[in-house]
DNA sequence: TTTTTTATTAATCATTTGTTTAATTCATTT
DNA sequence: AAATGAATTAAACAAATGATTAATAAAAAA
């Protein structure tokens, strides 16, 4: 959760808490300071205090934000005891989980991304994605004969499209099908095993 | 472009391309009047001399944008001529041009979606992409057992996503692969001819 | 206990922002 | 040409907003 283990007083976490659960509902712009005041029961200036601007607030929140999604990718990516099938299915469990406990992150993960690229610049190469034991498992399999050749950049985006843009797009999927905020989970519940299949067929020949 | 052929003078066309352009780039909240007002070369006062508000020009682009952008895949949906693939293809093919052209309107339609879904109803109802030629041919190839039965929300979801979520996730694409805006685009352009392969994969039994 | 540092509060400041007003210019009609 | 209505402008208003200040309360150190 803390990106250097820095440690935060109950006060800071209300705060941080309340800016979170705002910036992710509502992004930057549209989230006042003093709603979060009043959603962590803080004074105003306390905000200022310890955190000396909204801006600087948001950039904490949005980079621990960013790092721990990433960091569940990676870790699964980069385990070496599972197979590329396995690694599939864990993802898929995973982020559908984290996504379902909180509508909110992927909306708000791609739109601050669209904004503040530079500073974010380092997690996504510290964790480089593109050199995982899954790229590996991948190309191995490219050249045994079992898996097509495309671009390693390709099956990644796939994976990752198939998975987060429904929570995305969820309100598009909930008018098109008249779903329930229920029969939406249930849906995406089902993508956890479906999504690893897919993914399968398409890489294999 | 006009829904219901409303006629627009060419200062209203001025505050309207302006917005929009500072809409999909920012969103509601971080465009303020007087950036349009600037980039339209318009005095602030006939922003609301001719649409009422901010939130009312915002709510006229946001219904014109997302109108035209359903409207371009229930057409090539509804097509009684071409066949499965070819809808496939051509959906491919028009969505990335579009969105390689204007690279926010992705994000700014399903974030302002996410605020507005209530007036955006009568477009998704009346679309009804859920009961296009697209999804028929479908369950003609299911009953003739030469695709795999999965519901079509899932098909069409997956076509989206393909299409779609690598653009909203640009940033993190270009960072993971390290690439220019150019090749970006060179990588979308492979995706025309990729995706309907994958989609077909997917389904085929 | 006294002193010093830290945390919290209410009030206020300075800008920004959406919107309106009243005056002026321009175009159309009579 | 005069009168009428529409379009445009500069200025101002009121509310909201991020941030700060100065005073007070609480906690820690002496």
């Amino acid at each position: 959760m803390n990106i250097g283990s820095v440690k935060y007083s109950d006060t800071e976490i209300k705060i941080k808490d309340a800016a979170k659960f705002l910036f992710l509902k509502k992004g930057f712009s549209a989230t006042t300071t003093r709603e979060i005041a009043k959603e962590s029961n803080i004074n105003l200036a306390l905000l200022n205090y310890y955190f000396t601007s909204k801006r600087k607030l948001f950039e904490i929140i949005m980079l621990e934000t960013i790092y721990d999604f990433f960091s569940k990718m990676v870790e699964v990516y980069n385990d070496e005891k599972t197979t590329l099938e396995e690694k599939l299915k864990l993802t898929s469990s995973k982020y559908i989980d984290m996504m379902i406990a909180e509508p909110h992150l992927p909306t708000f993960i791609v739109n601050e991304l669209k904004n503040n690229p530079s500073s974010l610049l380092k997690i996504l190469k510290g964790k480089m994605i593109m050199e995982s034991k899954l790229i590996d498992q991948y190309n191995d399999g490219v050249k045994k004969g079992i898996y097509k050749k495309i671009e390693p950049i390709h099956f990644v985006t796939n994976i990752l499209s198939l998975i987060v843009f429904p929570f995305i797009s969820s309100p598009i999927i909930i008018k098109m099908k008249k779903l329930s905020g229920k029969e939406f989970n249930e849906m995406m519940n089902e993508r956890k095993k479906l999504i690893p299949k897919w993914i399968i067929q398409m890489i294999k020949k």
